[in-house]
Order: structure tokens, then sequence, then C-alpha cells
DNA sequence: TGTAGCATGTAAGCCGTTACATGATTGA
DNA sequence: TCAATCATGTAACGGCTTACATGCTACA
């Protein structure tokens, strides 16, 4: 059943049975918009063809059911819920899996890192792009954490979303920073 | 030549073209080491074989050129440096790619967000082990950019550093209050 | 003498994406 | 009636990793 060397199962799968152990039946489609208002902040919301054979390996080995809920309407639907060997399996994986650090992929800062002989403005541009990105992502944060806080059910998620908040608000603030630093020559704001 | 639909190569070939932009001839085993040293705190430095291909790649695109410095020695040594085609794809790139948000894979955060359940101490610890790998990270970096301070050739990954430092110090903050707060019962720390 | 580092690759395979394909339901 | 959304999949492919394989060189 472990697909990965270490014995647990690739990441994706638990970003599934994570959102399932709320307790709410999802179709796959469902998932998908669970996961693009949370787990998007820190981990990429699989796209719908992973979750629909995610969906079938966890089946498979038992840890999700599948319930035909299409009734007497032609559309087809298809719930899935947490079985209780779902919820043993994913209690052993936030509690015993082997640390791993974030893996971040930042284009921005690349681009920046690349920017000697490139023109100043385009760059700056690109910076601004970036800076207002951090602000929409923000924003959306800032109204899942109002939704998750007073929610006992949402106690550990909320905790995240605070977290998020202060990781991306310094994130904005940082780029921010980073455009002034260009505006003005040389001088690096001091103060870390 | 290009790979992606947007007329753009993936941005792993980016980051051996960017590597290669400072001038200095490079193996593949060097490519690997500067981006460890660098690249890595904000992109996935590639595996060498990746490398390899890459510079395979790269080359018979005439973006990069390959240079068998092995001499009299048995051991096989072949350098690269960048074209001047090489040069003007990494420009285009940083000034005209179309925005790519970052893309952040965070496992700590995310099963902080599985944690209902779970056995409290055991959460705490992974939480602190990812504290302890912020600040070794925080170190790393500050040793960096004291490196590239001062040499005007590297203003730009400079740049990227202090921002990183300020990002990553955020991010160390951030879980230590996370920790905190698990420890406090119920009140979430307020301030944002 | 042996271990760590230098140096280069091949093969297999997973993970995840985009593109393609289909059709029902709801609301403007 | 037309578009957006709901809902489910298949096929092909790209990118990147791990594991495997090889051998030299410097140093302790």
């Amino acid at each position: 059943m472990p697909a990965t060397a270490d014995g647990f199962l690739p990441t994706s799968s638990y970003v599934i049975l994570g959102l399932l152990s709320f307790g709410t039946r999802l179709t796959g489609y469902e998932l998908r918009q669970w996961a693009e208002g949370s787990v998007r902040f820190f981990w990429a919301s699989p796209s719908m063809s992973q979750i629909y054979r995610e969906l079938e390996k966890l089946e498979a080995a038992g840890l999700v059911d599948a319930v035909d809920e299409s009734g007497d309407a032609e559309r087809a639907r298809t719930t899935h819920g947490i079985t209780v060997a779902g919820r043993d399996e994913l209690r052993r994986w936030v509690e015993d899996a082997p640390y791993e650090p974030p893996m971040i992929r930042h284009p921005a800062a690349f681009r920046l890192f690349c920017a000697h002989g490139a023109d100043p403005a385009k760059v700056r541009a690109m910076l601004e792009e970036h800076r207002d990105w951090a602000a929409s992502l923000l924003a959306d944060l800032a109204e899942v954490e109002a939704d998750l806080l007073g929610d006992e059910r949402f106690e550990a998620p909320a905790r995240v979303a605070t977290w998020g908040l202060r990781f991306f608000g310094a994130e904005r603030r940082a780029i921010g920073q980073a455009i002034a630093d260009l505006a003005d020559p040389d001088p690096p704001t001091p103060e870390v």
C-alpha cells in the first residue's frame, strides 16, 4: 500500500485524506474547490484529473469510501468519505512522517536574481505584479481565517491560516522593500 | 526551441543560464554546488542528472557552449559557458515572461492543518524541527548575503538574498508564534 | 590505504499537468 | 437560449527524482 520508500503515501494522498478528515462527504469536484479554498495557500492544489486518480487509489486501499448519490437524476455524483483506516493513516503521517522542509518555487525572486543587464522598468513591473498577487492572496486568506475562527472543528486549519497571514504578510512587506531598494540606488535597507 | 506553450523554456533551463550568466565557466558538478549555495533558497535546485540533461539541451539549442578541459589528466572535465544567444534568451525571460506566482509545498504547515486528533506532543516536535530548519537556513542565507554584498557583479542576487532574509525571518517568527499558540490553550495571538 | 570529494552519466519510474471528451443543471 | 457551473473521466506527455553505475584525485 505505501507507495514511497519511507513507508508513507505521496503527500497528494494526504491532501485528499486531510480534506475529507473534517467529516463532510465530498465529490471530486468539491474536493477541488475545498483545496482551492484552503490547501492552496501552502500546497499546490491538485488538478481535477489528479484528484480522481487519487480517489480511485485511496478507495482501492480502503482509506476512502465512495457512494453513488446520483439518485434519479441523470447527472453522475459520487461522494467520498474517509474510512477509519484512512483516519489512522492520516494520523500516522501527521505524527510520524520524517520532517521535510518546504519547497519553494519562486519565479519572481529568481527573475530578480538574474536581473543584471535587464531593463529596470520591466523588472520593476514584474515585482509590482508579484506584490499585487501577494496582496490579493492575503485578502483571500484573511477571509478564510475569519471563516475558520470560532468553529472548534477548524481549530487546526485556523492556526495554519494565522501562520499563513504572518508569512505572506512578511512577503508582501519584503517585496515592497525590494521595489523601494530598486528605486533608490545603492543602499539596501538595513533591519532584518 | 522553446519547449513550453508560452514560448519560453522550462524554468530549470533558466536556472542553468542564470548561474552561468555571472561569467564563470562551470562543470555540471560545480553548477550543482552553485545552485545549492544560491538558487535553492527560492527554487528547488535540480538534481545532477537533471543538470546534465539540461546542459545537453541548452548546448544543442546554442544557448550554452561546452569545452573539454580534461587536459592530460584522465579525469573528465567539461566546462560550460553562456553564449550571446543564451544571454539574450535569459534577458527575454526576465523581462517578458508572463508572471507566475510562487508555488509552495509546505509539509509542516499541511501536517498542522490535519493535526486535529493527533498527539499534540508529536505535532509540537514536528513544528520545532521546522523552526530549527528555518533558523539554519537563515544562518546560511546570512552568510550568502555577506559574500554577495560589496561585489557589484552580484548586486541582483544580493537583493534577492536580502529579500529572502526578511521572508524566512518572518517564517521563523511565525512558526515560533504557532508553537506558542499551541501551548497556550485558546487565544491565537492577534497582531497581523 | 581508504574515504571523501570530483565528475559524468543511464534507466526507470512517479507525479502531475494539459488537452481532449462528454454531458447535465441552473440561472440570466 | 446561451453561458457558467457541476461532474467525471481518458490520453499523452513533460519534468524531475531516485537508484544505479563508473572511475579519478586529494588528503588524512
